[in-house]
RNA sequence: GGCCCCAUCGUCUAGCGGUCUAGGACUCCGGCCUUUCACGCCGGCAACACGGGUUCGAGUCCCGUUGGGGUCACCA
């Protein structure tokens, strides 16, 4: 038997990190056993606009490369793969259920039912309806709707037993029948409600592992009842920790960002990506943009690699010490077995440290490739870039090294890329380098020095640097700074002798010339 | 509140009865490297929630307590 495994988003515009987890070891699972892996759509809420608000789920499946065998734009043989479109299924299956008596004809009003609730809360003691608006014969249901009444399809629920079933996670379960509840499988206007859907699509995909989080568990007894009654093979169940909210153990979530900025983590991750969509000119509401929707990861130019990566550390191992994983290595080891039973917390800071291996790893060429598209957002380069563009980019990026952790940092470099005349400057570099005792003359004499430095590379610019401290009887410290913030703007950056080399001896003198002017008229 | 699930360093985790004076990673704290910032290197702090059993022996099994969480819709 092959196996074949689902993920269900609903359109709601943006794709959440704890689905994705949930939707990656979906997809390692069936990519594992040599399964597929079956995108549906659980749009039976109707929306106005499916397609829009799907369009941001799938690229970012893309993007992180989990591909789906069936879905949305890949025909299988179980098509369609929305919910939407599949409605005479589910409703035939309320119809067999109804025949067979395991569902019933409510004719209660919402109100009446809401009142049967509040009673039993009242008297303390557990809810559950009363069957009073039950019509099981054409007869008690004429009566109702002589009376103006309009019916419900509601599950008929044991009301004795046990449910019990085995977890591939969480082991054997077992839930009271008698607790379940009456619930509603088909709504008045004829519709169905998402149990009733999930449970026969899933039969009909032939879905063999239903692997979702763990909210879904107790879901579980009524799906199960679904599809005994309906016939149904039941499927496995794997119910997954839920992915935590940083610093906190309750479940992530994309509504409570104001308190996860409260975590100094979560803030970081949060402003540095926000300053990369500034200057990409990104939109950036926090409704569309943090580091809850994968969305953000993208924009800010992470890795997929790292992303997966970290992703299936959350609540998965392989043992006591293997971390980085390829997507390949991911496939071939992935088991549920060593999936954790316990919530895991989305911790930025680790995220970030994956973030950085990856790109430690990465080639210069692909950084160089990833980097592009920042700067052209940014306005920094042309697009189509100029053919004389890469070898430069390589220099930079390849100086930048490590500093370079996301694609985004890019832009932290930008003096690279701007006119002389442009380049702004750090106050508080300009401050404490610039104007401190003896810098704008030392700066001055460099400039001279550098002015007949041959050839204009790192080792020869150095060399004279060294020279020149050692004439004038100072540490390299007191000049420096100072010869940074002219060349740059910055008081941090690349290595300074990268730094000239790549601007070019014209460039450099022509900027400490600026600098120099500014720290004088601004003295006056 | 009912039902269900969970419980090892701050965080992610290893541990499936003795090899645990509990291992790794991230963070943090020292130090080194150093022109800044990153990176890198070295070192350090830091955990079996509690109480009962079972057993020659328990982080590992059982029960209870406590704590945390999920869920209780004509949402998915």
């Amino acid at each position: 038997m092959t196996v074949r495994t689902r993920f269900a988003p609903s359109p709601t515009g943006y794709l959440h990190i704890g689905g994705v987890r949930t939707a990656l070891f979906n997809w390692l699972f069936a990519r594992k056993h040599g399964g597929q892996f079956i995108l549906r759509i659980d749009d039976t809420d109707q929306q106005r606009n499916v397609e829009a608000a799907l369009e941001p789920i799938l690229a970012g499946f893309r993007w992180l490369g989990l591909d789906w065998d069936e879905g949305p734009g890949v025909d299988g043989p179980h098509a369609p793969y929305y919910q939407s479109q599949r409605s005479d299924r589910h409703q035939a299956a309320a119809k067999q259920l109804l025949e067979a008596g395991f569902a019933y004809r409510d004719y209660a009003t919402t109100d009446e039912v809401q009142a049967e609730r509040t009673a039993a809360e009242k008297e303390k003691r557990d809810f559950v309806y009363s069957r009073r608006w039950m019509a099981e014969t054409d007869e008690q249901a004429a009566a109702y709707e002589g009376e103006g009444r309009q019916f419900v399809v509601r599950l008929k629920m044991p009301r004795e037993g046990k449910c019990e079933f085995r977890d591939l996670i969480r082991g054997d379960v077992s839930f009271v029948w008698a607790k379940e509840q009456d619930h509603v499988i088909q709504r008045g206007d004829g519709s169905c409600l998402y149990h009733l859907a999930s449970v026969v699509d899933d039969a009909d995909f032939e879905i063999t592992h239903v692997i979702r989080a763990e909210e879904h568990l107790s879901n579980t007894p009524r799906q199960i009842f679904i599809a005994r009654c309906l016939g149904c093979k039941l499927p496995e169940y794997a119910h997954l920790p839920y992915v935590a909210e940083p610093g906190g153990t309750a479940k992530i979530s994309k509504r409570k960002l104001d308190k996860y900025l409260k975590n100094r983590d979560f803030k970081s991750l949060c402003d540095h990506g926000n300053a990369i969509a500034a200057a990409i000119g990104h939109e950036t509401t926090a409704d569309t943009f943090n580091p809850v929707i994968v969305d953000f990861y993208r924009e800010v130019g992470y890795l997929p690699a790292a992303i997966l990566n970290y992703l299936v550390l959350l609540g998965w191992s392989l043992d006591d010490k293997t971390e980085e994983f390829t997507r390949d290595e991911m496939i071939r080891h992935f088991s549920l077995e060593r999936v954790n039973k316990s919530p895991a917390s989305f911790d930025p800071q680790k995220l970030s440290a994956f973030q950085l291996r990856h790109m430690q790893q990465l080639p210069i060429k692909q950084k160089v490739a990833l980097v592009v598209p920042f700067l052209q957002k940014a306005g920094l380069i042309a697009s189509p870039p100029p053919c004389d563009t890469a070898p430069l980019l390589t220099k930079i990026v390849e100086a930048a090294g490590d500093r370079l952790k996301t694609a985004g940092d890019i832009l932290e470099f930008d003096e690279f890329f701007v006119a002389d005349e442009a380049m702004t400057y750090d106050d508080k570099a300009f401050d404490k380098r610039v104007r401190a005792d003896g810098a704008a003359t030392l700066l001055s004499s460099f400039r001279d020095i550098l002015a007949d430095t041959e050839p204009f590379d790192r080792a020869t610019c150095e060399a004279a640097l060294r020279l020149f401290i050692e004439l004038h009887d100072i540490k390299i410290g007191d000049i420096i700074h100072a010869l940074r913030v002219a060349v740059t703007g910055k008081g941090v950056g690349l290595g300074m002798f990268e730094a000239l080399e790549i601007l070019g001896k014209d460039r450099c003198l022509a900027r400490i010339g600026r600098c120099l002017e500014r720290a004088e008229s601004e003295a006056t």
